[in-house]
DNA sequence: CTTGACTCTGTACCATGGTACAGACGCTAT
DNA sequence: ATAGCGTCTGTACCATGGTACAGAGTCAAG
């Protein structure tokens, strides 16, 4: 795990602000080890710009898909030299997105169907279940 | 809540299994009201084709993103009046999961950006956070 | 009529990703 | 110098979606 660099100016509301989270969220992260243990200043936790950098990287990973458990590794990995470990988490994860996109968009369709088959204005109720079994 | 139609002959193991899920999950879904309670045979569950239709909507309707507490009211919903509602519900989840197919494409992107670059051979470690600052 | 597989109810536990205090201490402005 | 806000550590709690018993009953085969 590498130090924050640059300034350390950040107090943990700031940068849970700037990061758009809590600060509880912020130590959180901190006990997974998802963020370094920053300097302190008499006991008040200091972050810097590459503090914030992870903090919005591990947003985006969360977006991805990633647990936060992997995003602690890629954390790790950032810094390291394992590029083929990286890659194959990347490959990993492309191939099970492209698979939860797929799973998405034929959701989508059955929502598509179920809207159709119940604007169509009739009586009584929406065949939901049919319509997902396609 | 309706009752299972037609032949009642499944035990939970057996639904269980031709669904897809443990016993245990069975329950729980009871539990959950998502299933409804079924006819007992000296205290044994019975389950039928209704049900198992069910319990593979259930499965359906997961993987494109309703909680279980939707899905309860979907459920509700099939057998009822309220053909707006329904409409609703699927308005609404399908706008949801437009918003995160498009997340999962760009988080598809910015792995594609984070293989290639990690792919180029070079030495030291790979640039995961800057795949992602984009 | 016993053995083994299955089921019953009820309660406890699990992982994930947080969220919420309590009680103590620090920092800044008035 | 004191109010008020922010921060500290530690622990407890939350929702979601299950999973795992324990202890008792049921049922079919041998």
């Amino acid at each position: 795990m590498v130090q924050s660099q640059g300034p350390a100016s950040l107090t943990i509301g700031r940068l849970a602000a700037e990061g758009g989270v809590g600060v509880e969220t912020v130590r959180f992260y901190q006990r997974r080890s998802l963020l370094g243990t920053p300097t302190r200043d008499a006991g008040i936790r200091r972050y810097g710009a590459e503090d914030l950098r992870r903090l919005r990287f591990i947003r985006k990973a969360q977006a991805a898909g990633f647990t936060l458990e992997e995003i602690r590794e890629l954390l790790d990995l950032d810094s390291g030299e394992d590029r083929s470990r990286a890659r194959e988490l990347a490959a990993r994860r492309i191939e099970a997105l492209d698979a939860r996109i797929a799973d998405l968009q034929r959701a989508r369709e059955s929502l598509k169907r179920l809207a159709a088959e119940c604007g169509k204005g009739g009586q009584g109720p929406c065949p939901i279940l049919a319509s997902f079994e396609l």
